[in-house]
DNA sequence: TTGTACGCGTTATCAT
DNA sequence: ATGATAACGCGTACAA
C-alpha cells in the first residue's frame, strides 16, 4: 500500500511549506499564479487527495447531513431522500440516512450519534410527538446547526419544516367524495397526535362540514399504517348497522387492506363504496382498481428540504424560520370514480 | 450557544491531563477506578460529547460506511438499504447513500468524495460493466479499504460479493412456465453486458435446452427496466406471426408494462399468455392480477452484505474474499397460474 | 497509575 | 507572495 501524499510531502519536494501548497489547493488569492500551477500538477503527479476529515475538524464543518425517517423501504420515503441527496450532492454534501422504525429512543439514539459525527445539520421526519422534550433535541438546539423537519413536523417556533397542507389534501379528498355523491364517508386515520394526520383528519371533518354533512364518530378509526389493520378497519366499518358509502384512508396501505375486504364481502367498487388513499404509493396507480390517492410530491418534497438547508448554512447569522407548505394533489383513479 | 467541552476543558476541572480523561472515556486499563468513575461523572456534569471526527482523524477511521447505488426508489433498493442500516447501527457504524442513476461518471465521482471523506468501506451495485478498468476504483483497492458488491456485481479476484444465484432464478422461472404448458417463452431482458442479466438469461436458455425446447432468439427483447420499455417490448412480440405463449421478463417494471399491452389487445392473462417478472415489487402482490416474480430477499441481501463487510474490518490482515450467493424464491402468482 | 509530548492533515493568523 | 506556527480534538508511545 502506498503512503497517502499529503500536503506535507509535496511541499517537502517542492521546497515550498505546506501553507503554500495549501493556499495554491484552496483557490487562495494569496499566492502566485506560477507556484500555484506547480502544485496543482506536482499534487496531481503524487496522486494527492484530499482528507476531508482533517478539513472538517480544522474547519468545523463536515459537509455531513443527517437524515432521520422511521423507514425507507415505502416510496414516499425513499423519494424524498432520493430528492434530498440529488439536490445536496450539488452542494458537496453527503447524506447519512438513519432509521428509527417509529421508535422514539432510536430516534434520541440516531440524533446523539449524528451529532457526535459533527454533521452539519439534521433533516427529519418525527417519530415521537413529544420530541421537544427530548434531551437529544435539545442538543441539535444546543449546537446551532439547521434542524428541519418534512412530512412529520412537529410546530416549534424557530424551527423550520417542509411540509405539504395535510388539511387541504384531507378537505380535497373529502371534498371529492362527495362531489361523487356519497353521503357517509368514513375516515381511517392514524395517531392524530402527529399534526399531519390530525390535520388530514380537520380538512376532512371540514369539508363534511361545509357541505352539511353531519360528522359521526362511529366512522373514524384509527389504524396502523398497513394492509392488515386496513382490512380490520373494514370489517368493522362493514358491520356497522348503517355501514359508509365512502372511505377516506390516511394510508395507501390501509386503503388497499379495506379495498381488498369489501370485495371479498362481494361489496362493490366504487358502486357501493369509494375509496380515497394517501401517498400515491406506486401501486396505487398499477392495480386493476386503481386506487385514487394524495400525491405528496415527495421528490420536490426533498429537493425543497435540502434548498432550504443550504439557504440556511449560507446565512447563519440571519437565521429565518421558514414554513414551506407544498399543494397536495388529489389523483382521482377508479376506487371513486362513479362517473 | 455554550461553547462544547472537550477532554481538555474535564481535565482542567479535575486537575488531571487530557491523556487521564482519554483513558477513562476508553475504557483503558491503564487507570484507577476511583479516577475513571470521577472523569466519567464529571463528564457527564459538563455535557462532554465525543467528537467522533477528531477520533476518526487520530483513528484513521470514520465508522462511515458509502453505499452507491442506482437509485434509492426503487423497493429492491430501499430494502437493501434497510438491511443494511439496521445492521450498521449495530455496529456503530453511519450509512452513507450515493445514487449514480446509472452513470458511469456519477459512479467515479461518487467514489472519489466517498474517498476523500475517509469512509471505512464502500458497498456498491455497480452502474458501469467496466469498473474494473476505472481509476477511481483502483483508488479503493490501493486505499485497502474494503468493497463488496451486491446484486449488479462484477467477477473480479480478491472482490467479495453478495447476490442472488440469478442463473438458477432465470432457470427456476422458465422451469415454471414450461410446466404450466408454455411452448414459445420471451425473455425480456436488460442490458447483459452486467453480469446478473446474462445470468438470468443464461438460466433461461439452458431450463429451454434442458426441456428440448428450441431457443428462438427473435423472441428475446432487450429493454430498459420500466413500464413503457415493457408495453413496446410486448407490441413487438404480439406482432411476430408466431408469438409468445409466455414471458419471463428481468424487471417487474417491463413485466407490468408488457401485461399492461397485453391485456389492452384483448390477450387474456394467463390463459393465453403467462408472465414471469423478476424482484417481487410490492406492487406484483397487490395487483388482482398479481404476477409472479422472483425474489431477492433484498433485507437479507443488505443485512449479509453489512455482516461480510463487518468480517472483513474485523479480518483485516488475513482477508478473505467471500462470494456469498443467496437463493431466490420463484413466487408464483395469478399471471402464470393456469390451474 | 499518571503526565509529557507528539502526531493525525489541514487551515488561519501572524510575520517576513 | 511566502514562511513559521498554532490550533482543531483526540489518542498513545514513552517516560516518570
Amino acid at each position: 500500500m502506498t503512503k497517502k501524499t499529503t500536503i506535507y510531502d509535496i511541499a517537502k519536494k517542492l521546497n515550498i511549506t505546506a501553507a503554500t501548497v495549501s493556499r495554491a489547493l484552496n483557490n487562495n488569492p494569496k499566492i502566485s499564479k506560477s507556484t500555484k500551477e506547480i502544485v496543482l500538477r506536482t499534487a496531481a503527479e503524487m496522486n494527492y487527495e484530499q482528507n476531508k476529515l482533517a478539513q472538517a475538524l480544522k474547519n468545523g464543518k463536515s459537509f455531513n447531513v443527517g437524515v432521520i425517517i422511521s423507514r425507507i423501504d415505502s416510496n414516499f420515503f425513499a423519494s424524498i431522500i432520493r430528492g434530498i441527496e440529488e439536490e445536496l450532492f450539488n452542494h458537496g454534501y453527503h447524506v447519512i440516512i438513519c432509521q428509527t422504525n417509529n421508535n422514539e429512543n432510536m430516534e434520541a439514539e440516531n440524533i446523539n450519534t449524528l451529532l457526535n459525527a459533527q454533521v452539519d445539520g439534521i433533516l427529519m421526519s418525527i417519530s415521537n410527538i413529544d420530541i421537544d422534550k427530548n434531551d437529544a433535541f435539545k442538543r441539535i438546539l444546543n449546537k446551532k446547526i439547521p434542524l428541519l423537519f418534512f412530512d412529520r413536523k412537529k410546530s416549534i417556533p424557530g424551527i423550520s419544516s417542509i411540509t405539504i397542507d395535510d388539511f387541504s389534501a384531507g378537505y380535497k379528498a373529502t371534498q371529492h367524495l362527495i362531489d361523487e355523491g356519497c353521503k357517509r364517508i368514513s375516515h381511517l386515520t392514524v395517531d392524530r397526535n402527529f399534526e399531519i394526520f390530525r390535520d388530514r383528519f380537520l380538512g376532512y371533518q371540514k369539508a363534511l362540514s361545509d357541505n352539511n354533512i353531519l360528522f359521526d364518530e362511529s366512522l373514524v378509526i384509527e389504524t396502523k399504517s398497513n394492509i392488515e389493520a386496513g382490512k380490520d378497519a373494514a370489517k368493522k366499518l362493514l358491520k356497522l348497522k348503517n355501514p359508509p358509502d365512502a372511505i377516506f384512508s390516511s394510508s395507501d396501505f390501509s386503503a388497499l387492506g379495506a379495498i381488498q375486504e369489501i370485495k371479498a364481502q362481494g361489496i362493490r367498487i366504487p358502486q357501493d363504496i369509494c375509496v380515497v388513499g394517501f401517498s400515491n404509493e406506486p401501486f396505487t396507480k398499477f392495480m386493476e382498481l386503481s386506487i385514487s390517492s394524495i400525491d405528496q410530491s415527495p421528490i420536490e418534497m426533498g429537493k425543497t428540504t435540502a434548498r432550504v438547508f443550504i439557504e440556511q448554512v449560507k446565512n447563519k447569522e440571519k437565521y429565518i424560520e421558514q414554513k414551506v407548505v407544498l399543494d397536495p394533489t388529489l389523483i382521482v383513479r377508479k376506487s371513486s370514480s362513479r362517473k
